[in-house]
DNA sequence: CCCTGTCATACCCGACGGGTATCACCGCGT
DNA sequence: ACGCGGTGATACCCGTCGGGTATGACAGGG
């Protein structure tokens, strides 16, 4: 029998998603723990298999084509989805802690965003009869589609438009506006509101830039990786950023919020898997949409 | 190195849904084309891996765990993922017809469903400037769901509440109400508007029941496969039926349609797998949502 | 009580996944 | 210009393991 022209193993969407990442074969194989030889190889075998080139090997490491820059999202989605099965499986069956509770569920949450929402969720959580365990997992920006789609959590609040709730089933929870957060001294800061156009060019206070899936979009403003850091550069008066009413909460006393007229409302989500048959989870999500 | 603990390959996943789907072991190996110890034994080291229990054997047969319930669904959604990686990945090297056209969108309906708005939608679409070819792939009454999941389409026309747009992107298309299909001559034919309670129970007139992913709900109405066949049987004054407002385009003269005042409204979406990237894609979904 | 049908065990073999050594190629340095 | 370094590809070997056949253990039914 020929060896099933029709499917992938997991093992070779590894492989070429290592490839893909590295676009170096060598590097690769380190990451994979293999030599580069048999990685080469099994490259070259997919692409016979599928019938399609993947990559264009250059003298100076590869690039993807079209069709590997499809199978790179694509395996990276279908290797999610088996760990996803492994987790969950190992989960339901009590495998991950021994003699421990099977009714836990994971809440992936950015770290210090809705606060005061998580706070109310998980004390009308404790009042509800079926209640479990929640243990909160803090995640950074934008890690919460991953972090549902391999399994790490059951279940997260996401805030439109920054994170996308393609894929997963949701309900909305809590809209606000959203905020200049400027240093307290700076002129703007005595406005009663702005509009983005007004913050997007001052002279000499860039717009700070949030990274989305690692990445950050380009500009002239400095990288933020924390919210504590993005505090600090406020109030050196060094940038301007937009951000929820709630942020309200953690200001210094170094900074101001001025509402701004035209930008966009964010929406807190809680999102979770799609065909999810969990009770625990639906019935906090019920518990959730009731606050 | 030990055989990746954290890992699934495909194979073993579709060994394991053999097994679930059949709860036997001779017949999942018989269906799986291999013979019966090999698949007894890969499962064992699958339960051992994963270090839960999956089946609890019988004598006769199997039974799921609640583990294996968890698997069996994240395990298919697994498989799924990966025959689209492949198909996908064939379709943008352009493998799959050698010199076609890489650019064509497969479009799943529901045979003989959204006709009007199907027309209107490719008529819109031809004139488009970016237009590609599109490749029209009828389907059953919720088939379309898999087929987007496992990639042999790249777009659909799905109808809320029968579909479940869970793990898809959408958007709505069209809003209609619902009709009761009688016989003709029925004197309930002859009311200005119907509820769903005056039709649920009539006499020697049992509600016809439509398959959803294959099994049929329970009642005493005949089990309909096609639009066809319930025509008929409505023709014949053996059955009653529910339908959106849309379906008056195919009655005969024996058929007719008396509204219904509190059946659920019936909503129209164009659903596509979510992040796509395809911007042959997103003009379609433009050009749907400006009809 | 045996026969039937189920899944598990024992054993063997071939395929193939992976390692090591080496080659072919090209850019770049001096 | 020539050699050197670094890239991916090739050649070859070996051990593992996936799969087949034969058989066992066991329970239920005629």
């Amino acid at each position: 029998m020929l060896p099933a022209m029709d499917t992938l193993e997991t093992r070779e969407l590894r492989y070429f998603v290592a490839v893909a990442e590295e676009l170096h074969f060598g590097r690769a194989a380190e990451r994979l723990g293999m030599a580069q030889p048999p990685l080469s190889r099994a490259i070259q075998q997919l692409e016979r298999r599928l019938g399609v080139s993947l990559l264009e090997r250059n003298r100076r490491g590869a690039r993807l084509t079209g069709a590997g820059e499809v199978l790179l999202q694509e395996g990276r989605a279908a290797l999610d989805a088996a760990a996803a099965a492994v987790r969950r499986t190992r989960r339901a069956g009590g495998a991950d802690r021994p003699g421990g509770p099977r009714d836990r569920l994971v809440l992936a949450v950015k770290a210090a965003a809705s606060h005061e929402l998580l706070r109310r969720l998980l004390a009308a959580w404790a009042l509800e009869p079926g209640c479990c365990e929640i243990e909160v997992l803090p995640c950074g920006m934008s890690e919460q589609e991953e972090l549902l789609r391999d399994g790490r959590a059951d279940v997260a609040l996401m805030h439109t438009p920054w994170n996308s709730l393609a894929g997963f089933d949701s309900e909305p929870l809590v809209t606000e506006g959203q905020v200049a957060l400027l240093p307290a001294g700076h002129p703007l800061a005595a406005r009663r509101s702005l509009s983005l156009a007004e913050i997007g060019d001052v002279p000499g206070l860039p717009l700070a830039r949030w990274p989305t899936h690692g990445t950050y979009p380009p500009g002239p403003g400095p990288e933020i990786h924390n919210q504590t850091q993005l505090a600090q550069l406020i109030a050196l008066g060094r940038t301007v950023a937009v951000a929820p009413d709630s942020a309200r909460s953690w200001l210094w006393a170094e900074h101001a919020a001025v509402p701004l007229t035209d930008a966009p409302a964010v929406v807190t989500h809680i999102a979770w898997p799609p065909h999810s048959r969990s009770l625990p989870l639906a019935a906090l999500v019920r518990t959730a949409t009731r606050l």
